[in-house]
DNA sequence: AAACATTTTGTTAACGCAAACAATCAGTGA
DNA sequence: TCACTGATTGTTTGCGTTAACAAAATGTTT
């Protein structure tokens, strides 16, 4: 593999003045500049990124620390997909590398976050909702270490963050159910009760506090994201001794459950139930009747995190950024209106 | 940030000892080791992955070339997360990480395929379905450049690949269909006639030969991979003078769009017209009928292109090697049997 | 205790690049 | 012609690591 020295060699100049025309740094003579082009070429040199970013402490790659692909992929959600292709285009645009770290361990410890940072493999961080305990927090402000999280609120640290609006969302999706006159609303969770899951719920209780409806025990569900527990909740619900006139449920998987076993039992969709997913999921437009579904922007919310990254590895990295993504509520037929 | 020099003056012992610890190569004792290893926790040190790749040509990373995440996942398909599914669990195994590159133009020209290993930030290549011109093939397998082929049969120019036998799976279950009495088949075509969709049609061809049916033209139906050109091409066939009686689609999402086409129009599937569609979407299960569907183990593929990878990693890199995964037939009630 | 083997530790150089500084050259005005 | 300016080119050094070689310390045998 050839180097500057084997291109200065071949230019007849010294290997700083290859290093320039490479760059485009500095003055060069065109005469000269085109010789080194011609060397460069002939010898098919590339400049190699380690010696590069040894010395510059720059190695334009930034990291994307997220669970494991098939963990973030389950349940058919897009989540991963939409997330990244946000995040591929500002990359694109500035020439940036994504980096994947595959050990989620570190000499047998909780997965050391920081790790690719410290080690020069990239020059920042966009953390996928993670698990971050407060030390390594408070390390990541401290250090200034450029770092946008997705999917949590990290105000506290001062770091930033892009989230989207779950909790208000399904309020306000609720809210409206609620103005059309439902006053019976049933929930079917999902599987950890993880924040994202504990938001989406949070958000069904203020809307029926708000408006002192009573939830019957027995209309809290509980499910596990797949298809056969949102077909197992209705039928919960069926031999349960008031059916409630609409259900949330914690994802669209467990939405078309509940939309299958609806139809199989015989119970109208929406005249009798009323059913809301969570995801938007493409399918939402293909089932019968179409199912309504509370979408993230998710493409958005990449775009928007890596943009605030770039722009710490520009600029002062210190300045905390935050932004909170409204989600949207994708009709259907499966809500009565 | 703490480098060797840092800790091995903290522990009072000359760089190299702590390099040895770090690496733990060569003998050390005992209570020198500890010594180091209490300076490395102290001064939070991390090798820097730069100089360390600098020096032993090895940077623990491999480069996943791919065309932009949002392209490879339009069509609702799963192509892109299964793949890296595959890849990253093999990742995980061997301590590498994966690096995505963005840029797809390199100085004007086409994509430079080998770049990202020529900079030395990757220690092989995957790449996904590439367009490869022969030089840069030739160049490849020339230079031994450990490199892996997803999606793509090189075996001409001496290049390891993983594909799946999407020709002969059609093949297959066009003469399934045929050897239960199907004599008139249809081909919904998709988009672009790339290598892949050429392949389905060619193994539709293949069966249509071997058993010397005719398909009419209007059979061999335009498409665009959408759920509309799915609806179309059910009208299309509809108002010609002969339907057929079983429909190939070169996707699933067109295949949902005869679906609810012929439901509208009142074809009765599959009594009257079969409907077979590519990819395997989860959505296959839940329509009604629920949609016969081909499936090419891309977990399966992603994790075999990785192994064989790793493997030209650590020995010789120039013995070629193949693997063709059969694809699968997931059956449904939209296929009349 | 001397000779030798083995373990343990250290010194130097190299990987490829760019920043800081130094030197040369051509052109300009006095 | 000379001093001066700006353009152009070159030399040296350091980024952090490890390999190769060198040296010192310890243990073993006679």
């Amino acid at each position: 593999m050839a180097n500057l020295h084997d291109v200065a060699k071949r230019a007849q100049v010294s290997i700083i003045t290859v290093s320039r025309v490479i760059n485009n740094k500095g003055n060069v003579k065109d005469e000269t500049k085109e010789r080194v082009l011609k060397a460069v070429e002939e010898l098919k040199y590339y400049p190699n990124s380690l010696g590069r970013g040894l010395n510059s402490n720059k190695v334009n790659t930034i990291g994307i620390i997220i669970a494991t692909i098939e963990e973030v992929s389950i349940h058919g959600t897009h989540y991963y997909n939409e997330l990244m292709a946000g995040i591929e285009r500002v990359c694109t645009k500035n020439s940036y590398d994504m980096l994947i770290p595959t050990q989620k361990k570190f000499s047998g410890k909780d997965y050391d976050y920081l790790k690719l940072y410290y080690e020069r493999k990239v020059d920042g961080l966009l953390m996928v909702s993670p698990d971050l305990v407060p030390s390594q927090m408070e390390e990541v402000a401290e250090n200034k270490i450029p770092c946008v999280v997705i999917g949590d609120r990290t105000e506290k640290y001062g770091i930033s963050y892009v989230d989207s609006d779950n909790r208000g969302g399904i309020f306000r999706v609720a809210e409206f159910l609620i103005q059309k006159g439902h006053r019976k609303l049933s929930f079917l969770k999902g599987l950890k009760d993880n924040r994202h899951v504990n938001d989406r719920l949070n958000g069904f209780y203020d809307a029926v506090h708000k408006y002192g409806l009573t939830v019957r025990d027995e209309w809290l569900l509980d499910g596990d994201f797949s298809v056969d527990s949102g077909r197992n909740a209705l039928r919960t619900l069926i031999s349960g001794e008031d059916m409630p006139t609409a259900i949330f449920c914690a994802n669209d998987i467990m939405a078309l459950g509940v939309l299958f076993e609806a139809q199989a039992a015989g119970v109208k969709v929406p005249d009798q139930l009323s059913v809301i997913g969570f995801d938007g999921l493409e399918v939402h437009r293909y089932t019968n009747p179409s199912l309504a579904t509370i979408r993230q922007p998710l493409v958005d919310m990449g775009y928007a995190a890596a943009e605030i990254l770039f722009q710490k590895l520009k600029g002062p990295a210190d300045l905390p950024e935050t932004r909170i993504f409204p989600v949207e509520l994708l009709m259907g037929g499966s809500i009565k209106v």
